[in-house]
DNA sequence: TGTACATCAGTGAACGCGCGTTCACTGATGTAC
DNA sequence: TGTACATCAGTGAACGCGCGTTCACTGATGTAC
């Protein structure tokens, strides 16, 4: 109708990319109460302000765009975390320092991860599998990283990744359940302190724990 | 057309409620892969066997229906749950107990539970707090138990609930994991075992916690 | 016991709407000569 | 430097479809007399 403005050729990245728009209108439609499955491809052509046809020329379809949203959102945050883990040698760093890095990062780009708590357990099968593929891939990287902090003697490999798996899940908890009450996030030190109480708890009892003992009191 | 069976009047509870169907078939539909907003009215009187007109008869929109299955979900679990602490005074049998009627209440509606944890941080803000609302309940309900088999010297009132959020948010973790990876839920034992290693290695670290060493400590 | 009436769950047709997908097209940009 | 051509993101119209909601209706059941 009124807006045939091109976007620019590939190598010229200064400027505005449909494709990225798309992924950020298919955000924004979420952080506003919608499930993935419950957004259309209008309505994301519609954000971005393209004809619905045009939508085919970035992807062949919704599903894919979803799953560009899992990688692209994980992509930067394990490197973060990993880098935070290996600066800090001394333990009780390394608790403050991982939280810290991964409440900021989920605060920088709260509305990629409002989506991955939304869809880790929503209704598109392909996509809640890639997101617990990601989970996974964090668990087993924090599994290696802890089988270097503990003293192996007391520790079984399944229960090194149980204790990795209890870690992770309480602070995606804790980071679903912040996000979805208060989106822009203002009460962060809070959120930051119960974080650091559940790890340090969490380590308190990983430092008592012993997986024979455990076997044989079950 | 030629479907005119009357469902049968409302003290006459032996035969079929249409409007537990609908409830039902809702839950059905959300187990084959969709999200609360991904299911339409007209899907849901389908299953039923019934024409979308007749759907007002039982509820006023769909939300309403959804809500309805949030509070259904919870009312019984709580009360088995309640029971479960309030018989078992040992406190080493008190995580078994729990444990155990947990898994098997999500077992046994493992449709339902599935609902729960796909809609907790889902698209439809109504029933998001509406669960949230169940979960800080039960978390509660813990807190007040907790209080009674912990040193009260070593406690402050906020990390009473940072421990019981600690707990039911590791539960309901593992729970969702299972019940979205295999619904028929083969691998029970499995399941038990680690929830029991996680509730265990968590409160070993509550028997080493003092509130105010974490305060001192940060 | 029989009859007239009220209730109300379910019918089926109709409505306007937004959806995903297709298609021939346009026109700006980059490239080859 | 100028021209002819290829590329390709975006257009706009069209399609058939399933959606939520409304409405006058039917007919089985329970109740009052």
């Amino acid at each position: 109708m009124s807006r045939p403005q091109k976007r620019h050729r590939g190598h010229d990245d200064t400027l505005i990319n449909t494709r990225q728009a798309l992924l950020e209108a298919a955000l924004e439609l979420m952080s506003r109460d919608k499930s993935f499955d419950g957004i259309s491809l209008r309505e994301v052509t519609r954000e971005v302000g393209i004809t619905p046809g045009a939508f085919y020329r970035h992807f062949p379809d919704m599903n894919s765009l979803g799953l560009e949203l899992v990688t692209s959102s994980f992509s930067t945050l394990r490197a973060m975390l990993i880098t935070a883990r290996a600066t800090s040698i001394p333990e009780e760093l390394i608790i403050r320092r991982s939280v810290e890095t991964f409440i900021i990062y989920v605060r920088a780009h709260h509305r990629q991860f409002q989506f991955i708590s939304r869809e880790a357990y929503g209704g598109v099968a392909t996509i809640r599998n890639a997101i617990n593929n990601e989970f996974k891939q964090l668990e087993t990287e924090l599994t290696d990283d802890l089988a270097r902090l503990v003293n192996n003697n007391n520790w079984t490999a399944d229960d090194l990744q149980m204790l990795a798996s209890l870690m992770i899940g309480s602070m995606i908890q804790i980071v679903s359940e912040q996000l979805m009450g208060r989106p822009n996030g203002e009460d962060d030190a809070a959120l930051i302190q119960k974080a650091e109480k559940q790890l340090r708890l969490i380590t308190l009892g990983a430092n008592a724990w012993h997986s024979s003992d455990f076997q044989n009191a079950i």
